[in-house]
DNA sequence: CGGCTGTTTCGACAGCTGTAAAGATAGGCG
DNA sequence: CGCCTATCTTTACAGCTGTCGAAACAGCCG
């Protein structure tokens, strides 16, 4: 169980939020990906983990910076694998987390024809 | 009270996810636009919005397309506009609502960074 | 085996979602 | 002018989901 369990983008369908309305759907979907980003908790790990860029962050690094228990860190790295948005390879006793562009990606180019409406300054 | 009450682009720092890993504060902030944005309904409602494009929706446009009552949508909307991601005028009995395109556009150059990784194609 | 890392389970608390009923605002008609 | 209708919002309340921590469990190394 260390790969993404389900994942919004397995639609494969870039729909943007403009123009062709979301469906039901489609909407739900996507919706699952934004609740996991939803949470200032959740949003700070994903930012720690994708400042490293090259990827591989121990769990151990994480909880340091966290005024939060272990198994709650867990649990919120639960929700984002669950989500698609991070994946977990055990390198011996540590696991190392890494950031999933493309689910990323995905919710940000839903936002993005949205935001470029007519916003110019 | 037609316009948006709070936002948190008030922090004027588009910072990104990736490079300067988000603060406390940060993530608070950005945490509640993606909340507002984490449910099926409220995309969809952002949605159709967006996709007149020219901005101008009546509520009631909105209500047919749902199987939800009016009192539940004007919730989500009142969500939306606490959110800072859409304003609604009042023009005589019927109230129209429109897009926030930068409030859009903070969230979604939030998650670009991390988007783009390594991803490519 | 003993210690370490990380996860899972279980329970309590807070917050969110949805509906019904009542309240505010604007326009139409007798 | 008074009252009604229509649109949208607010309030009050049931139901559900999400967040968090203490304790217990699973994988790895020396």
């Amino acid at each position: 169980m260390s790969n993404q369990e389900i994942g919004f983008g397995d639609r494969c369908d870039p729909v943007p939020l403009a123009r062709p309305a979301l469906t039901a759907d489609e909407a739900a979907a996507l919706a699952a990906g934004f609740k996991a980003v939803a949470d200032p908790t959740r949003l700070r790990l994903l930012s720690l983990i994708a400042a490293h860029a090259g990827g591989e962050v121990c769990v151990c690094d994480l909880t340091s910076g966290f005024d939060l228990s272990g198994p709650t860190i867990s649990h919120h790295l639960k929700v984002l694998r669950e989500a698609g948005l991070i994946t977990g390879d055990r390198r011996g006793t540590w696991i190392y987390y890494r950031i999933v562009p493309s689910a990323l990606a995905t919710l940000a180019q839903v936002l993005a024809p949205a935001a470029d409406l007519e916003v110019s300054a």
